[in-house]
DNA sequence: TATTGTTATACTCTATAACTATA
DNA sequence: TATAGTTATAGAGTATAACAATA
């Protein structure tokens, strides 16, 4: 019963897509928490990179520049995201949580967890052991690496 | 070392738009296919269901009506649905996979799928059959069934 | 010259509200 | 009256191209 890494793909095809959907629907019927879920990837990144430029966060979202600055102007907006000049390097911005961002998103990460641990209710002691597993061999597979996204934008017109 | 179901759902929370963010990138920057993610479940779904209703569509991909209508409409000007009269319930239509339809699905499968093999290239057999078995696990838990997002709008009015 | 970020423009994704047609 | 689907409208997510400012 070994899967081929073709089987593999095809049910994280399959299963990724259905638990992103599960997430968005259930974090937007649970009223009271106004965010999408790239905004709240942005700002649990934010929660734990105090001071970060624009160029990581986009790196770590998986977004060009122009989409991750479009972002974080409509957190800023909000009053989620506090935007100030580098001083050492005056092109770049540092961003960080507001207290009502901190709120947020704490309050947004208790929601989404506790609408997964009901999902997960069905699985015993030994299947979680079995799914957390295997999330932490995926987990560094897919991890974001600066170069990713904008190196695709801006390498060098040698082609 | 058993996890605790809040610790698995964070990890689900971190690992899963990190995958689903892999799959968008790299499915743009492989070129000659021309299809969103959503346009790719869409697809697939009417594979395996041919001449399904709009409305199972939009069950399967956690979308509203509106949502769902709009996406197949382009998806027919695009040459890849097609959409009939249902003779049985004229309300109804049935929405098939064109030729090229078909041909645009395997293609992107394909793709997609290569890629997802690329990334699990670092495990070996034995972790491959973890992770296999974790997402068996999860696959249910997360199967979307008929009203979960319709009845969210279209729940009689006695609140 | 290269890097950081923004602005302009455009398309898809997604929703709610209001509507038409059929049952 | 309820169901299936469309149209109208709006906001967020996403991209490329062009630009400004700083290094």
């Amino acid at each position: 019963m070994v899967p081929t890494p073709q089987q593999c793909a095809a049910e994280l095809l399959e299963v990724v897509p259905q638990i992103m959907t599960a997430l968005r629907i259930e974090v937007r019927d649970h009223h009271a928490t106004e965010l999408t879920v790239p905004q709240f990837r942005a700002l649990a990144y934010l929660d734990r990179h105090v001071g970060a430029a624009l160029t990581e966060v986009a790196t770590f979202l998986g977004l060009t520049l122009p989409t991750a600055s479009k972002m974080i102007e409509s957190l800023v907006d909000s009053g989620l995201v506090t935007r100030t000049a580098d001083q050492r390097d005056r092109r770049k911005i540092q961003l960080q949580l507001s207290p009502a961002g901190q709120q947020t998103h704490h309050a947004v990460l208790e929601t989404a967890e506790h609408l997964l641990v009901n999902k997960l209710e069905p699985l015993n002691a030994d299947q979680l052991g079995h799914v957390s597993a295997a999330l932490s061999l995926l987990k560094p597979l897919f991890k974001p690496h600066a170069g990713e996204v904008l190196n695709s934008l801006q390498e060098p017109l040698a082609g």
